[in-house]
DNA sequence: TTCGACACTGTCCTTTGGTCCAATGGCTGT
DNA sequence: ACAGCCATTGGACCAAAGGACAGTGTCGAA
């Protein structure tokens, strides 16, 4: 778990024509900016990308693109008309974020903590739709209750459910590395290493340890 | 930033038997917790309510009955095995966040500080399988079949190299299944299977089925 | 103090994975 | 006809993985 340390969050404003709304200047005074297809060098896993899109190409295509440059600092989209339908296949794409491109600074550094802290943000208007669905959702609930029974097979929450040190062999396991090397690693015994990735099987209910880099990859083993 | 200001957000555990698991109490001392169906005065909107739900009864019921008791106040389901499939029903019934019951505190105070910021929490399980799902769903199809522009271009390459048989066990061992069974499936013997991965390492330089799961899947083997 | 969770180690054993050594038949282009 | 690639299979061999026993020591909660 990582502490409450100082902050060194990077910003990147990434837009079509290198120039940044006021307000995001505003929010972030110490940003830098870049022109869309401009290289950049490689960003840390915690860097903060702002997007603005170009209303004229297909969005998945630019975010594609814009993945490629920034590696997998996380990004979030501002878009001039947010939109609902719009917003979901770019979340399936990977984005942490979709907001209005005329929000406030206030809103902006709001939209960082979020996203900052691991979260998602997903706008005010996707947001409003979600809790407008609510009533419906109601209205059709008592008849048609949750399947409950017959759930698809459990994703279990992964690392919640570890030990710090579980934690640690899941990752190394998931990454590819084998039982020695996590061994001479860790500074113990390859049987103590089994030891744990046997427990996190269990926890996981993995097959093995292939199975156990998918569930932990957030994939489906089949 | 350490953030000095004190937290004036009040925490409300609300579960089925009026007791708080451990790691609850341990990440928010302060906080009340009441049984499911005690009556609670009204709630101010930045209020947070952990709802242990009660895993005989339908979700949706239960979260319409809190919504009554506790009004507009934010509302962060806890589930013992979460589950993706059952999750987004939730939100969209208006939850804030949907984490494992058993997280440890400091999950619990990151999802805490993500909705109190007006975020979603969506759970690591349902988080991975957004970001996964794009390139896990390009990686599982067949190279005739990607489309035409998203096509991941690393994978594209690998692909290339190998014959149509190769791709064929590559997939299904990046897919996590085992050289037995994809012997049975494809109706040949194991030993030929691992002639064919073993070529497929040759080819795409994976030390192991591991790693060239993760080669396919568009990830770095450590 | 007892109990349980955790980290750690051991031995024995079976299964799986992976790499050598081959070989055979089909198919294609020269 | 011949060379070359492909799919297929066999046997042997060894390393890695994983299960099934069992055991030690620590630490904190009850």
């Amino acid at each position: 778990m990582p502490s409450s340390k100082p902050d060194p969050v990077r910003h990147l404003f990434v837009s079509p024509s290198a120039v940044a709304l006021p307000r995001w200047l505003e929010a972030f005074p110490k940003a830098s900016v870049v022109a869309f297809g401009t290289a950049v060098r490689t960003l840390p896993a915690t860097a903060l990308i702002w997007f603005r899109l170009d209303e004229v190409r297909p969005a998945l295509e630019q975010l594609a693109e814009l993945r490629k440059m920034v590696g997998p600092a996380r990004i979030i989209v501002l878009a001039n008309q947010p939109d609902s339908e719009h917003a979901l296949p770019l979340f399936s794409a990977g984005i942490r974020g979709y907001c209005n491109a005329h929000a406030t600074a206030a809103n902006l550094r709001q939209v960082a903590r979020v996203v900052q802290a691991g979260g998602l943000w997903i706008g005010e208007a996707l947001m409003q739709r979600l809790l407008a669905s609510t009533q419906t959702a109601m209205a059709r609930m008592p008849a048609t209750a949750l399947p409950h029974g017959l759930a698809n097979p459990v994703i279990a929450d992964c690392l919640a459910t570890l030990t710090s040190r579980e934690q640690e062999v899941a990752r190394a396991v998931s990454t590819g590395s084998s039982n020695k090397e996590i061994a001479r690693r860790l500074g113990i015994t390859e049987r103590t290493v089994k030891a744990h990735v046997g427990s996190v099987f269990q926890k996981l209910k993995a097959r093995d340890r292939l199975h156990l880099a998918l569930i932990m990859n957030g994939q489906r083993p089949s």
